[in-house]
RNA sequence: GGAGAGAUGCUCGAGUGGUUGAAGAGGCACGCCUGGAAAGCGUGUAUACGCCAAAAGUGUAUCGCGGGUUCGAAUCCCGCUCUCUCCGCCA
């Protein structure tokens, strides 16, 4: 969430950036400026008189000793007409701090100052592009249709077992899931990232933290029994290894790789769109998370675009890079980059990796920070990205490289399945 | 799942009602000492919020979390969470 010192700071210019991603704020900002006015007024206020307190019952300590009991008992009476006044202004203050904390959760991030005005992924920059898009025969399958001729994955066991959106991968499918996972593993390794296995499963606190709760908490699933949700991405448990943390300058730029199995809900989503492998409910993603020092943050963003960028260039596959606008942007980012690989069966692009920059509004949350040269604490800035997301690279993999004889794996794939050719 | 013990600062650890934000030790940082280092000596070493133009300073809160008793709580009472030990069960 935004700080309240960049609210109270410049307060025209954090609605003007909002309104780039279409949230009017106007109002809910001079709310804010106002409980925080009332917040600041009364703590003053509650603090004199709590201190006045202190001093008096310290003082009640000493007369005690002294065998004072009249003195005492009249301080004691001060203290009680005392207290009468610090317990509704400590009621004052605890109402605004919540009214405040309340406001602030429904603010979205700022975005960047170049992030692109617009609506809908209309309105998305292509920022580059690579790789061919191949030229299929006229009867080239959708990845659907090649699972089942050469035995990959099967939907309708998946139906059985738990429902729709959960496939079970299987033989030679299974075996190229495991090698991507490893590829993608090794491949963000080799770029400096440290692998970490996090729980699947994750509390509230960790889910507020990096912004899942409250504004999607229909998106996760829900543990009732045990009140824990099942991760819809890796980002929120390794980024919630540093909630409640005061890093030191040294440990910067921290850089975490994660496998995980994410489970989303995705409530609201049918059609021709979730065909196959477009749009799962279990599904399988390699995470990059970096949290660095402000000034660096935008270096360090850079530096996991590219990355993703070689993934797939080294995979083969056609992709570009957009530049999300205002409107299609997440609610916690202030500059995001998506990845589509084109999918030529299908003829369109799927998403495959979005990579984020946070700046300090999910530091906030998880209330990480970093000392700096000066010892001072300050908000650290958090990214990050998918390296890659599994089930439409699979899709775009097994579309744009069929041929008559079978399904081509990609050269650096090979020696992580053990085999050329799906045929 | 059953029984017991515990949770204090960066770490260890003292503290059962009254200047205790917290002894002591270790660690770390800086300084002195040294040709350099070690040892030794000295100083410093939590976070958040408020006041102050700002620094200096100062006030408040925080000893797992939440409530309560009291003029006053790390210390007493209640609830919760977590950790450890033993037993049981188990991949």
């Amino acid at each position: 969430m935004l700080t309240l010192r960049t609210i109270n700071e410049n307060p025209e210019e954090v609605i003007r950036k909002l309104s780039k991603k279409h949230f009017d704020g106007g109002e809910m900002i001079c709310q804010i400026i106002d409980l925080d006015n009332t917040r600041r007024k009364t703590q003053t206020h509650l603090d004199a008189i709590l201190g006045e307190i202190n001093t008096i019952s310290r003082s009640i300590g000493r007369l005690m000793k002294e065998g004072n009991e009249e003195e005492a008992s009249v301080a004691r009476e001060k203290v009680r007409l005392l207290k009468e006044t610090s317990g509704e202004l400590a009621e004052t203050l605890k109402e605004a701090e919540q009214k405040i904390e309340a406001l602030l959760v429904t603010i979205p991030n700022l975005p960047h100052d170049s992030v692109p005005a617009g609506r809908t992924a209309e309105d998305n920059l292509v920022e580059r592009s690579g790789g061919e898009i191949p030229s299929l025969n006229d009867d080239a399958l959708p990845h659907w249709e090649l699972a089942k001729k050469y035995d990959l994955i099967d939907f309708e066991w998946g139906v059985k077992i738990t429902g729709a959106g959960f496939p079970v991968y299987k033989g030679r499918g299974a075996r190229l899931q495991r090698a991507l996972i490893n590829f993608f593993l090794d491949s963000a390794r080799d770029a400096g990232f440290m692998e970490v296995q996090p729980p699947y499963l994750v509390n509230g606190d960790s889910g507020f933290a990096t912004g899942q709760l409250p504004d999607k908490e229909g998106q996760m699933y829900h543990v009732g029994l045990d009140d824990l949700y099942l991760i819809p991405t890796a980002e929120v448990p390794v980024t919630n290894i540093y909630r409640d943390v005061i890093l030191d300058e040294k440990e910067l730029p921290i850089k975490n790789t994660a496998y995980s199995a994410c489970f989303r809900r995705e409530a609201g989503s049918y059609g021709k769109d979730v065909r196959g492998l477009n749009r799962l409910h279990q599904f399988d993603k390699v995470e990059i998370v970096c949290i660095d020092k402000p000034e660096n943050s935008y270096e360090r963003l850079d530096e996991m675009v590219q990355y993703v960028q070689t993934l797939v260039e080294r995979l083969g596959l056609p992709w570009r890079i957009l530049r999300l606008c205002g409107g299609d942007m997440s609610f916690t980012s202030a500059l995001t980059f998506d990845f589509e690989v084109y999918s030529t069966a299908q003829k369109r692009w799927l998403e495959v990796s979005s990579v984020s920059n946070f700046e300090s509004y999910q530091a906030n949350r998880l209330k990480c920070r970093y000392r700096n040269a000066d010892r001072k604490t300050e908000f650290c800035h958090t990214l990050n990205g998918s390296a890659l997301a599994l089930p439409r690279i699979m899709a775009a993999l097994l579309e744009n490289n069929q041929t008559p004889d079978g399904i081509r794996i990609p050269a650096p794939l090979v020696p992580y399945c053990g085999f050329e050719l799906i045929d």
